[in-house]
DNA sequence: ATCCGCAAGATACGGTCCGTATCTTGATTG
DNA sequence: CAATCAAGATACGGACCGTATCTTGCGGAT
């Protein structure tokens, strides 16, 4: 969009302006049709602008999501392990959600061609994503008594996270239903066969 | 590369050239790089040609990839549904190893902003392979009384595949270790708790 | 209040690749 | 051997790349 004559933008104001304007060009014209200079124009800036901050659409798309991403939440105690793990769910997908499929899958595969990029979305999302999320609901089942803590493995911790995750990359959606069916069919049965007590 | 001066290639031959020439180029340079002109100049044609048939690199890469997976394989028979299914995400690796990490995640991504291709990948390849091969593997344990047939769901039969994917897609890779967790920590504990008799 | 430094913003550049049109030439068919 | 059709070569305008250069406004320091 153009701007007022003048009026500099600086620092955050700036960046945030950018930011936006990246999320707004990629539900416009996509991810494959994302460019520096689309964006620069978008945000009424210029492409050294943002040169000087990303070295590409990619590293542009990541940090766009990563600002949209809310930074730390916790799940809310239902009281059940069943009830805990159905909201680790949802907000997982709330979060999935706000970054989308296409940005998503665009992101993991840049990162699977660049190292460095990879240990900051891998370890920095999906570990934290797994661990924080997961570690909250199942240290609360151990104290309730409905899980066996020697046999939470680091497998079974993610497995929520990753079931979510191959779902929402596969079909870009995940309802209700499907929530149910991997909780229900897979997640919950594989916690109780190790040891669990309820 | 260059060419006899001498010999015009046509139909499957050219073909076929082409979708070598994709691969070698796709290797050396990643797909992000991977031009129509790069991979008209390496198969020792010109772009026309690769526009008669594909509309963009990405058709060129998922031809390319379809190209390399064999059509069609069966699980062998070990004797157990823990072993068949050893050998059934074994098999599932080498697919995708044959494809590639970011060649899949790369397809995948565009496949989510083509209703088109994502009923022809997700259809086509994901569902194919995941019913292909545990639909055997499954109706032999059934036939062995290690499962019940009534308790096997769609997302049961799904999930060794889309747990292998789901590593895949993160890491590139999945060594027997991880196939191993998947199986005594996921798999075989969610099938044996709806009605397993062993 | 004024000056200075620094980054924003504008502009321009050579380069690569896009996607298409046109033309020649070799191979295949009958 | 003639007719046909696609391979292959070439050229084109256009978009975007990534960078260099220049100015101009903002903000902090004296």
């Amino acid at each position: 969009m153009e701007r007022k004559a003048t009026s500099r933008r600086r620092g955050e104001a700036l960046e945030q302006a950018i930011l936006d304007a990246v999320w707004d060009e990629f539900r416009e014209v996509g991810f494959s049709k994302l460019t520096m200079e689309g964006v620069a124009k978008r945000a009424g800036t210029s492409k050294p602008v943002l040169y000087r901050r990303w070295s590409s659409p990619v590293e542009l798309m990541i940090a766009c999501a990563a600002s949209r991403v809310p930074k730390a939440e916790s799940v809310p105690d239902t009281g059940t392990l069943r009830g805990d793990t159905i909201a680790l769910l949802t907000l997982a997908h709330e979060r999935m959600r706000i970054v989308g499929q296409t940005a998503m899958l665009s992101m993991l595969a840049q990162v699977s061609v660049d190292p460095e990029a990879r240990k900051v979305l891998i370890e920095g999302i999906v570990n934290n994503l797994s661990k924080a999320l997961s570690g909250t609901v199942y240290a609360r089942a151990i104290a309730r008594g409905e899980l066996a803590e020697e046999h939470l493995t680091e497998r079974l911790a993610r497995l929520p996270i990753d079931l979510m995750r191959n779902e929402f990359i596969l079909f870009g959606h995940v309802d209700a239903g499907a929530i149910e069916e991997m909780l229900d069919q897979v997640i919950l049965p594989a916690l109780r066969a190790r040891g669990a007590t309820v």
